[in-house]
This record gives structure tokens, C-alpha cells and sequence, in this order.
DNA sequence: TTTTTATTGGTGACATTGTCACTGACAGTC
DNA sequence: GACTGTCAGTGACAATGTCACCAATAAAAA
């Protein structure tokens, strides 16, 4: 059941619903089901959680692909006000999900089943943009995850990483070597080979599972290739 | 104006044409403008195209990243039958166009404004499943791009650009090396090299522009890794 | 506390790929 | 034949991926 406070966290992270008619906002939270996934679980092979549209209030959760021979790479990641566009191109056609996802933080948010999500397509305008906007913006996302991969250097795609953070105003990270291996889809070796070369230049220095911004704006430049 | 040719030729490639409402498919045609555009023409800044979504009947267009140096890298095609997401998604957005498109044969088909594209959404079931299913399958299909450029090696992937010509039952590819360098997203002088060493290898042998696939069961092979 | 274990990071060696600069080979035109 | 543009080949070197192995650190067990 969506309690009231639910409903204000939801309606300041997606809008939308405030533009949609009273009809369709009851049915809505009717409908919807709020969930909570602790960390660190894997919510593609679950079943339940993929076999629906997770509109995500609080929390991280990291979309990736999985070689054979074991690397990662990290195609988007889903934060509160967000939702989920492959579960969702998944649902309207009874596709298979092509990426795994897990929870990198404990994620909380509300559900919308298959048939829901579908039926009120004609029902709501807003809902439909909504859900048009999600698929858009991924695919924008993903392509641009191709050009990274197909033609940008890997330090700079790192400096890419703590440049977002920088521009948050975090002066660290707190990710392994192996964490950034799997964000950029490279290997940790090479990731420690990287990093070793960046901190001899000043831009950064690490300890263990944490990195430190020094330069900052070296990095922002580096970031910019 | 769509002919009654354009119609039946339509009809086989688009089938779910059939399944909609006598009123829809009236309307779809009333609406619906015949296009005819020439092999090599970039459709991408020309504006006029990509303000629309074209239903490719005949021809092959072709999308693609291009990076700052000067690489390229397809993200996919579309063949008679197939119509264009990005611009689809652009549409319903008004977005901007993450990517380049060309025509790489003549190519003739049906193009639909944007504002027809979302009105009939509500209006026929069966032109929502048609445009999900783009959305969903361009989706896969990039993502799948992600993971041949992330992780296998460019043999492989030239290897399985081959193997898809096999299949088709052709015997050899008309093909430059910087062609298949800007398909599979590396260098000219990569390309070389590996076509250097297959041909050592026996696998296939090339003269200028072309490809011919000497042992087809090696080939295969390597496709798969 | 000491010992054990798992996680994380470092490194050398070598294969693959990307980049640059240059050369040669081929086809068409004058 | 000489000229021109496209296409392909190559060496040298930098960047990246892979493998094997070891060292450092933190957490758990004894």
C-alpha cells in the first residue's frame, strides 16, 4: 500500500503526476505497490521486480552488461525520480531483459505492473510522455555509452567519473579499483595502471577502495579529453 | 500521395497494417507521404527527414556515431520493413538527434509527421505495439553494440560481419577496408592487419573492395568467438 | 593476542589495438 | 604515357587487455 508520505516523496520526484487528471492519480496509487530492495542484490534474475516498472524514490541502482569472460560495464545507473527503461521496453514486449541490474544502494520505490503500465498509455496523456521520455532518454544514454567505449581514451573516461563527483563537490570517491574496472568496462589492472600514472601527475591519490581528488581541475580538464 | 502499389508493397512489409481498424488504416494513408531518396545522401542534418519517421520499404539506411577524430562506428541499419527509432524517439521528444544516418542504397518508403505518430498512439493498439516494438528492439540492439565493442576482439567482429553475408548465402562482400573499419567502429590499418592475417590464415582472400570468404566453416567459427 | 582468510592493489610480460607517417598499387581521366 | 584520387600495406610506437603472480590491508577466526 502507497501511504500518504509516500505520495508527497513521489509526487516532488516526478512531476508529472501533479499535471495528471484527479481520475488517474487514485488509480494510480491504487494500483501502485511500494517496495524496498536491501543492497546489493540482483534484481534482473528475481523475477518479481523485473516483471515490473520500478519508479525509484530512494536509492541507486546500476544497469550492466556481463562478458563471458567476466568484465562489466556499466550502461546506466537508475536514481530516485527515475525509473527503469529496460524492464519497461521489457513489459511492453514480453522481450527478454538484455542486461543484468543490481542495487547499489538500498532502494526504495513503487512498482507498476505490465498491464498498468500499458493500459494507461491512452489513459494520460502525461503518463504517456512520461514513459516516452524514459525510453528516449536511455537510448540518448546508451549511445553515447558506445561512443565512450568505441573511441575515448580510458583515463579520460575515469577523469569522466571524478569529474561528476568534483562537480557534486565531493573531494573523494569510494570505489576499488575493480569498481571503476566494471564502470568504464575495462580490466583493474589496467584501471591501477591508470591511477598509479594520475597520481604521480598530482591529478589524484588513493588508499585503499578510495580515491582523493587533488587536482581538480586538471581532472575537469583532463574529463574534457 | 501513396499509390495503390506503395499500399500492397506496404502492407507485405508492415503486416501489422492489416490488424488495425478500417478507419485507422484509411487514415494512415490519407496522412502518409511517399519519399524516394538517393544512395549516399546524408539524412541526418537534412531536417526535412528527420522531422519525420520513415517506414523504409526498399533501401538501406544506416546510423552511426562519429567521433571527433574522425572514426565511425554503426549503431545499426534499417532495412525495408524496419523504420528509424532515433528519429522515432526524437519525435517524441523533441529531443535532438544523438547520432548520423545515411543512405547506403536508394531508399524509398512512407514518412510520418510527428504529430500523426502520437495521436494515433491512443487511436490503434496495434500502431502502440508497432512503435514499442522499435523503441524496444533498436534498445537491445545498441545495447548489443556495447557489448561487441566493450569485449570482443576485432576479428571476431569483423568475422561476424562475414558470417551474416555467409548466411545469406553470399560468397563474398563489396566492401573497403575503411568500410568495415567505420561498421565495427576501429581503423583502416587495423582492418588491414586482420584481413592480412586471415587471408594468411586461408580464411578469406580480397582484392580491392572487396572480401571474398574463401573457408566459410572457419569463418563461423571465429564469428563465435 | 596471533593466525588465517578474503579483499584489494601492484607489477612484468606479452598480445591486441590505435595512431601516425609514409609508400605503393590500382583505376580512371587527360 | 602522365596525372589524380582511392584503396591498401607497413613500420614504429603508444594505449589497452590478459595472464600470472605477489604484496599490502582489513576482517575474521583461533
Amino acid at each position: 500500500m502507497v501511504t500518504a508520505e509516500h505520495r508527497a516523496e513521489f509526487e516532488k520526484l516526478f512531476p508529472f503526476i501533479k499535471q495528471a487528471s484527479a481520475e488517474f492519480v487514485k488509480l494510480f496509487y491504487a494500483q501502485a505497490q511500494y517496495v524496498q530492495v536491501p543492497a546489493g542484490e540482483s534484481i534482473c534474475y528475481e523475477g518479481q521486480l523485473c516483471s515490473h516498472l520500478v519508479m525509484v524514490l530512494e536509492g541507486v541502482g546500476r544497469v550492466y552488461k556481463l562478458s563471458s569472460s567476466g568484465r562489466e560495464i556499466t550502461l546506466y545507473r537508475v536514481y530516485g525520480g527515475e525509473s527503469c527503461v529496460l524492464t519497461a521496453s521489457c513489459i511492453m514486449n514480453q522481450g527478454t531483459f538484455p542486461a543484468m541490474a543490481t542495487t547499489e544502494s538500498e532502494v526504495r520505490g513503487l512498482i507498476i505492473s505490465p498491464k498498468n503500465v500499458r493500459d494507461w498509455f491512452c489513459l494520460e496523456p502525461h503518463w504517456q510522455s512520461f514513459i516516452f521520455g524514459l525510453l528516449s532518454h536511455r537510448l540518448a544514454n546508451i549511445i553515447s555509452v558506445v561512443e565512450e567505449v568505441a573511441f575515448k581514451r580510458i583515463d579520460v573516461r575515469l577523469a569522466e567519473q571524478f569529474a561528476r563527483e568534483i562537480e557534486k563537490g565531493e573531494v573523494m570517491m569510494q570505489k576499488t579499483h575493480a569498481d571503476l574496472a566494471a564502470d568504464v568496462g575495462s580490466s583493474r589492472e589496467v584501471v591501477s595502471r591508470i591511477l598509479r600514472d594520475l597520481t604521480h601527475r598530482g591529478l589524484v591519490s588513493s588508499t585503499r577502495g578510495q580515491i582523493d581528488f587533488i587536482d581538480k581541475k586538471a581532472i575537469v580538464a583532463l574529463s574534457l579529453q
